[in-house]
DNA sequence: AAATGGATTGAATACGTATACATGAATTCG
DNA sequence: CGAATTCATGTATACGTATTCAATCCATTT
């Protein structure tokens, strides 16, 4: 900057000046505005963001943390966060935590020491404890999609999974008329995983049908997983009827394992997944889920960030994303 | 970090001198060290990157840009490579350009003012000229994943799309006895595209087909526009008895869109794809294909890097990944 | 004609860190 | 035992920018 500022004659504020009129009050004469903007193309000047970062406090930044970029169900929020924070004038960065502990926690941590204009993550071991440290530490605007988090601070996005699992599972008892129950969810340490579970109980218990007689299991949201789970199954003398399945990639490896031996579906065993991916729709048979839409997630999340970095004493809000039950062939 | 001096009762190099003792050779007493940790630790101090990065030149930070960050190949090569990065104590920053030519250079851009300490990218767009201007704006070690890129200073690593596209036509010509050939490609102005074009052509002259026989198609990567040439093929007279496509995921869109309409695969038309991604695997039939081993090629990429960040004057090297034929049912 | 005030610019400074250099104490060495 | 090192720390400065404050000029007002 200050070659260009020797260039124009003039001094380095002027070239700031220059720089940053949109944001500022002060006037610049048509001259030296011209004589700086010919300096900064003749020398291909470009502003150092750290340097600007360092002396504003702020970077033009925000932070996305997904569960796992693997799983084509975040990818896409991804994208639709990056798609409206272009419009905004900011770049994206994205991270990814594979659901390991260690890793959300050093995204927080980075985000400390590294601070942005705004952070969107999806906790799975964060606690609500955690992101008010998060927040204290950084006073960053924070966006998460998460239920369970409940922060005066924290604009929060989210599925109704309890009831959205209810739903499924009850349209499965009494519209396809399904008793032999079974559920493959994940760990309870996950908020989402005791949420969906519950769901599902609840609408088991609710037909009246005995506990004792599902199958509750679980995995680790993979197709890997899944697959295993299906091989599980195989060893069973019977199988349930119906399979609620708390996510869809490891509804699909159930479905390709079970398949692997000849099982059929729906006509064996009917099975729902979780989520609405795109894989949903190119295995076969197509498989009925709860549609939780990314796009419509992705660009919430990042509209209520935006809003708060205007206005960061906005009271937090909490907005639900309403489930959709997707009826493929899979039932 | 001044705090943390007055409270451990010493100057702020000191505790800047602890922080980094590591990396410098300066002795630092027990003692102070000790007040110094406990001031830290008191206070809860973290160390300002963006104060860093201006200091040093230096972020511990690499930037990814991929392609496609929906389609299943991009996301494996961003795990294995953070994976890598985070044993170097490096955060990873991943971007997307949904293929668009304006998001790969607006990328560059932000790389210019926002530098890093090493760059991995997927060009479809940005030329080599286009890749020796960010070399020369930011000087930082640069690593891409595409084999037209030749540059003194940067690092290729590359699947040998011509040689792979011709192989698996040659095969498909010659062990699975097809005459009647298609081709599904992408714009030539990707140049995985024109490569990948010219390799299905060689082997069909080579083979002495008559190329005014085979049908030429082109689309643009997705699975939408798989569907869109699905649909075109069902309006032919005739198929061609076997389809190579220039991806996996136009593959899976073709699939469905036959399927959709009674076609039977391989019987009516055989079908190969490109990458291997996880839906190949999916889908019924399972899709041959030309497997490029994402894991592979992330990890070379970010050792790479790593190396020249080490050595930044390193000769530039291109590493072929080797690509493998992943036969399955749909041929 | 003096005073006022807006327009335009420059000088000085701070953001939080790392490092070159200077300093004094402790140690080593011939 | 004096000189030369080494050890351990503090002082001063720079990284590249934005902003506060002061200064100058000129037009307008009284």
């Amino acid at each position: 900057m200050r070659d260009v500022a020797t260039l124009a004659g003039v001094s380095q504020p002027t070239v700031s000046r220059v720089l940053n009129q949109k944001y500022t009050t002060i006037p610049i004469s048509d001259e030296t505005r011209m004589k700086v903007i010919a300096a900064i193309d003749a020398l291909g000047y470009r502003p150092n963001m750290h340097a600007r970062s360092l002396r504003t406090q702020q970077t033009q930044l925000i932070a996305v943390l997904v569960a796992d970029i693997t799983n084509s169900f975040y990818p896409q929020i991804a994208r639709s966060i990056q798609q409206i924070a272009r419009h905004h004038g900011y770049d994206v960065m994205i991270s990814n935590s594979d659901h390991v502990h260690e890793y959300e926690q050093h995204f927080c941590e980075t985000m400390i020491r590294r601070t942005v204009d705004g952070i969107i993550l999806v906790p799975f071991h964060l606690t609500e404890f955690d992101l008010h440290e998060l927040y204290r530490e950084t006073k960053t605007p924070i966006a998460v999609l998460g239920q369970q988090i409940n922060h005066p601070q924290i604009d929060v996005v989210y599925g109704d999974d309890e009831m959205g699992v209810y739903e499924v599972t009850d349209w499965l008892i009494h519209e396809k008329k399904h008793c032999r129950l079974g559920y493959v969810g994940v760990s309870d340490v996950f908020p989402p995983g005791e949420r969906r579970r519950r769901g599902f109980l609840r609408a088991v218990e609710h037909a009246n049908i005995d506990v004792q007689t599902v199958c509750m299991l679980e995995s680790d949201f993979t197709l890997e997983g899944g697959k295993q789970i299906g091989q599980y199954l195989l060893r069973l003398d019977s199988l349930p009827s119906a399979l609620v399945v708390a996510n869809d990639t490891m509804a699909l490896g159930i479905m390709l394992a079970l398949q692997d031996r000849g099982i059929r579906i729906p006509e064996d065993i009917a099975i729902v997944g979780y989520d609405n991916i795109p894989e949903t729709t190119i295995i076969r048979p197509t498989l009925t889920t709860l549609e939780q839409n990314p796009a419509e997630i992705g660009t919430t999340l990042v509209n209520l960030l935006f809003e708060r970095i205007e206005n960061p004493d906005l009271p937090s809000r909490r907005i639900k994303i309403p489930n959709k039950l997707i009826i493929r062939n899979s039932t």
